[in-house]
DNA sequence: GAATATACGGAACACGGTTCCGCTTTGCAA
DNA sequence: TTGCAAAGCGGAACCGTGTTCCGTATATTC
């Protein structure tokens, strides 16, 4: 989308640049794994061993950051949708199933997804991915079990996947249960 | 629990002290109201017209204020939940009635379910305030509808109210709807 | 009316994101 | 190979916010 690592026709940038980048990935992964997405800036930029202005050539905003290195995980969440709808019993299950998989994904992100609701302005490209890549997965697994019956045909997707982004929040509270929560939900969903 | 407008045994405070705790509570409320409850301290102190040290003579921390400007609306609610109980037809719907009412506090008030969320250490009394308060009496709610057989006997009211709270966030957005993901829950808690 | 405890105001500090600009490195061309 | 413009880099500086601190002002007491 805004073609950060593009290489069709950008007129291929220079060596040290390509470089910095990938270490600056690297070290913002580790960083994330380690202390959260969240993790100052200034802090990343240590740990790859370049300066402050570095990561905002690269990255315009710390959102940016956060979505290149999660590109690869977003995607592939984003393309189970059909092969779940294709492999699953029902399209209830299989519904259910790719909600655990973003669930699964987003839990194990410390603080990925407070991010991802924040209505901070630098977000909004974080917020924005997200919905583009994943609301029409599951819009078409509603679309499924809807017209199967198993579901209310009105369910908005954007607002399921808000909502379940939101019971992520505080998943790393031993004494919260995400997975509960949204297993009601989905439980909720199924018309009786 | 802080007592910070305790009256009992306190050495009673100076007069222009207690009359700026009071303009302080009135101009927290109306910035609330305004500008969401995380609206900058200075602009609390401006409003007032009181320096920013004031507002932390008063109150701690952010928290502390929020919970002075609220403690009214969660004593409600919070005794609004036997209530309910004695008067609805069954302790599902009690249940039902009492989490809409919650979320009705929560949704009308901009950013306040993203402030009890924050795990920001300032914000812990105001979590801990909520949670020792309400907790109680969701448990009990979900222990009527438990005995009546309505829904499961496991559900923990602490992840529910955690749950609730964290659907609530970002219920400003006019493409969310907190209410229908509550619903969901809801529903979800049903045993079939 | 003076003495003293209490409270006040707001400058100063901490901290995190973001911007800016002088300096360095790269890549191309002569 | 060397020169030089463009691309990129580092990190100091800036901004907005929460929070602390302390010299000054005011209430209360005697």
């Amino acid at each position: 989308m805004t073609g950060t690592s593009g290489e069709s026709s950008a007129p291929r940038k220079r060596a040290d640049a390509r470089r910095n980048e990938k270490t600056l990935l690297e070290a913002a992964a580790a960083m994330f794994v380690s202390s959260g997405v969240d993790v100052p800036v200034r802090d990343i930029a240590a740990k790859a061993g370049v300066g402050v202005g570095t990561i905002y050539r690269h990255f315009p905003t710390r959102a940016d950051l956060i979505v290149a290195v999660y590109r690869h995980q977003v995607e592939a969440c984003a393309e189970a949708g059909p092969v779940l709808l294709a492999k699953s019993t029902t399209p209830h299950a299989a519904l259910a199933s790719w909600i655990n998989l973003f669930v699964d994904f987003l839990v194990t992100k410390h603080g990925l997804a407070e991010a991802l609701r924040s209505n901070d302005a630098a977000f909004q490209t974080l917020h924005a991915y997200f919905l583009d890549r994943l609301v029409p997965v599951c819009a078409d697994l509603l679309d499924a079990a809807a017209t199967a019956g198993e579901i209310a045909p009105d369910m908005d997707a954007l607002v399921l996947m808000h909502g379940i982004g939101n019971l992520c929040i505080g998943a790393d509270n031993p004494r919260y249960d995400a997975r509960l929560m949204v297993g009601l939900v989905i439980a909720g969903l199924r018309l009786r």
